[in-house]
DNA sequence: GAGAAAATTTGCCTAGTCAGCAAAAATCTA
DNA sequence: TAGATTTTTGCTGACTAGGCAAATTTTCTC
């Protein structure tokens, strides 16, 4: 599937994408019209639509793209791999590309991205959009449990505790300070999923020698 | 805080919410005008834009008051008591009411409510309203295993872990024919993220006297 | 209770969104 | 290159979101 239509068709959804996410950052996606967003990708206004239902959607793409890369990694895992393993590698794979893993984004960036992200209509479209990506993400789960997602709950299960629980991770990395890597946060809270999310408070309890603080 | 005015702000937006309700599911939510939910309540049109931003948020809304309520009755379990067994009586409060234990409901009111419910605009509005009152569920989790919502994960995964587990036991019950118990399915589906989603495979592999089905 | 203060409802209004339709343009197939 | 398919586009109409200020209702103070 490497025509020029597809291509062509990749590249516009890229553009609107980019456009958006530039001129969100620039004035507050408020301040942005679908018609601005479309003049920047180089597209009448009716062609957004065609792509993107709505602004939001265009900027949370972005997590159903993510969301679609994680499922496909999951798939590809080795079958013999503990499951929890696979998951975490596969959630951690979206986000492993070059940049981000070498060198934290710049002050202004990550304070863009902190406004854009908390706004209450933007998190109500990421949550929408990774949610009609997570079938795929308990499908892949359901066939590596042999589990049936019509049946039972597992792999729903796993698959919409997986997805949260790194959105959260990202929320929280945009959101601390000093700046800390995002990679170990998604580890952590994987191995906190994995492991039955324990309280903290009982286990320093009951093992009082444990060191470890809850991240 | 029980004077007339906070009264009748009250039954104003029950009355909106019973209208959207029961509107949708006679002709479908897309057949619904804003104009016709406010009629329908003996409000202006404009009135309903002071309670609702849009009809979808005048749905979801039940979903608010149901995880409002169960921080409340997470707060108010004895401090002692595990976590898990706290959390797990209090995402299952909102849905103990009368009615809805004793008989479930009628074939044709399951069948709009999936219909409804399965709209995409409705489950993205529906996790918008989850997640924004998804921050008292956690402050709730922190204090209570003293962790610190500003520094660490551990509350928002927990919060944001089980309101999703919550609701994909609710879509499970919607869907499953025939038709089952809600309760049992959220207690099954807290009772699976506090042993760390184990996969059921591997539990079968290294164990094969198991009898139990994941579910 | 009467009148002032505060909160709520309402109508009016503007800017903006969303998607159906059909014509035009681009791309693919053979 | 001709014809089929897909995509883009302009036009359009129904609907929405929320600012503002006037009118109404409730609460507060004396």
């Amino acid at each position: 599937m490497t025509g020029l239509r597809a291509r062509k068709k990749q590249a516009t959804r890229d553009a609107l994408m980019a456009a958006a996410l530039q001129l969100a950052m620039e004035r507050g996606l408020d301040n942005v019209r679908v018609e601005d967003i479309a003049e920047a990708a180089g597209v009448s206004p009716r062609t957004f639509s065609n792509y993107f239902s709505s602004k939001w959607e265009a900027l949370a793409a972005r997590h159903v793209d993510r969301t679609r890369h994680s499922a496909q990694v999951l798939r590809d895992r080795p079958p013999g791999e503990p499951l929890w393993e696979a998951v975490t590698r596969a959630m951690l794979a979206p986000w492993q590309s070059a940049e981000r893993t070498t060198q934290p984004p710049a002050p202004e960036v990550r304070a863009a991205l902190r406004l854009l992200t908390s706004a209450p209509a933007m998190e109500g479209e990421s949550l929408r959009v990774l949610f009609s990506a997570d079938a795929e993400l308990a499908a892949a789960v359901a066939e590596r449990t042999g589990t049936d997602h019509e049946r039972d709950l597992y792999p729903q299960l796993v698959a919409t505790a997986v997805i949260t629980a790194t959105q959260t991770a990202v929320r929280h990395w945009l959101l601390v300070e000093p700046a800390v890597p995002l990679l170990p946060l998604i580890e952590e809270a994987m191995r906190q999923l994995a492991t039955g999310l324990p309280d903290p408070l009982a286990t320093r309890l009951s093992d009082p020698t444990a060191q470890g603080e809850p991240q």
